[in-house]
DNA sequence: GTAAAAACATGCAAGATGTATGTAAGGTAT
DNA sequence: ATACCTTACATACATCTTGCATGTTTTTAC
């Protein structure tokens, strides 16, 4: 048995190899210390690498956040996408993709990374900006088709209202309220919104 | 004309005095700069006084933050109070209350000191709590009044929901949204709750 | 096989936080 | 008025953190 021959990789494979490492071992722990309480040589020692990778990789501490939170961000979206692609009735599909978006929100750390830190770590506009793809454009289209006579602004506003009213939601949920409670109130409130004259 | 002498002043005058200063000079650097990015060096140089008076007065940068967002609440609160103190329809008293929200929202620094840094440096649970008193009650009492059928979870949940939308719209209002599009758009959103079956 | 480039490793300099310890000012009892 | 105590503040330090600059190794191109 020859000792341990690093298996000839390409650069690409490498690359991704330790990119994901790093992003991996830092939702760890930006989940459980928080982003400021984390270290960045904890999180290379837990991807088993060197600080020398984590800066070549990514522009700086807060980098490496964007792309943990970028990664949760795209999980929710898919999952959304999954859930909504065969629903036809624009309706239905507004009910199955709000509980698609509870369902992603389950995965322990999301809220904490996308609610909590990213607005503070990333700011606002970049936040939202990144969390903009978790179904909010099925929202626009349901509030837009079902109150047509509305402005577009006005949609767009009330689709950032709810938007954020799905997002306190989730928070509630994570910190312990009752998500029937919470679930069966949006509901409520995006249909009394969509029945409105 | 005698040399300087510093007049004498009691503990609790001394105290405030110095407290005052560093909450306003942490204001004023973690409004521009956050708060990761504000040095407690920083702070101390703008108030005059050393690191040691800092710690003295709080257990650490997070308290000294603490402090701060709770007398922006105050403040806030205060507003709303004042504005609303005479208003005795209810429903009048939400739609003054929620103009006097937006207005005292206007001041700046207050909306990423309380809605992007103060659920990462505090917690959710503790920036909640915070705002707690901006005119949730009267939504609180509002939402129960118009929707006796509904159980107080609900009317809680509610209530809680459409405060993430308040905020929501004051962050975007911050932002360079349409100020009158948002309030508008707030008021259809608590209105066609309010008037739910 | 050699040169270039990309990926990573190491060492260092600057600055930040919180604490431990020292000093001064204010209050109180006699 | 003096001695003593307590609160308020000041200074010094030990520890840690970040980001960069500079070295080394692994792939790739020719």
């Amino acid at each position: 048995m020859p000792p341990e021959k690093p298996a000839r990789r390409s650069q690409a494979n490498r690359r991704a190899e330790t990119r994901a490492k790093l992003v991996e071992a830092a939702r760890e722990l930006f989940v459980n210390s928080g982003f400021a309480d984390t270290a960045t040589p904890d999180i290379v020692r837990r991807a088993s690498v060197t600080r020398g990778a984590l800066y070549h990789h990514f522009k700086d501490k807060a980098d490496l956040f964007r792309a943990v939170a970028e990664e949760e961000a795209k999980a929710i979206s898919h999952h959304i996408d999954q859930e909504t692609r065969n629903v036809a009735d624009p309706e239905q599909a507004l009910v199955t993709g709000s509980n698609a978006f509870f369902e992603a929100m389950l995965v322990p750390g999301r809220v904490r990374l996308l609610m909590e830190e990213a607005p503070a770590v990333l700011g606002h506009s970049t936040a939202v900006a990144l969390t903009r793809a978790n179904g909010t454009e099925e929202l626009r289209e349901g509030l837009s088709r079902a109150l047509p006579e509305h402005s577009p602004k006005r949609i767009d506003a009330l689709t950032n209202l709810l938007s954020a009213a799905f997002d306190r939601a989730a928070l509630e949920i994570a910190y312990g309220g009752d998500p029937n409670v919470y679930k069966e109130a949006m509901n409520y409130l995006v249909g009394e919104v969509l029945n409105g004259k």
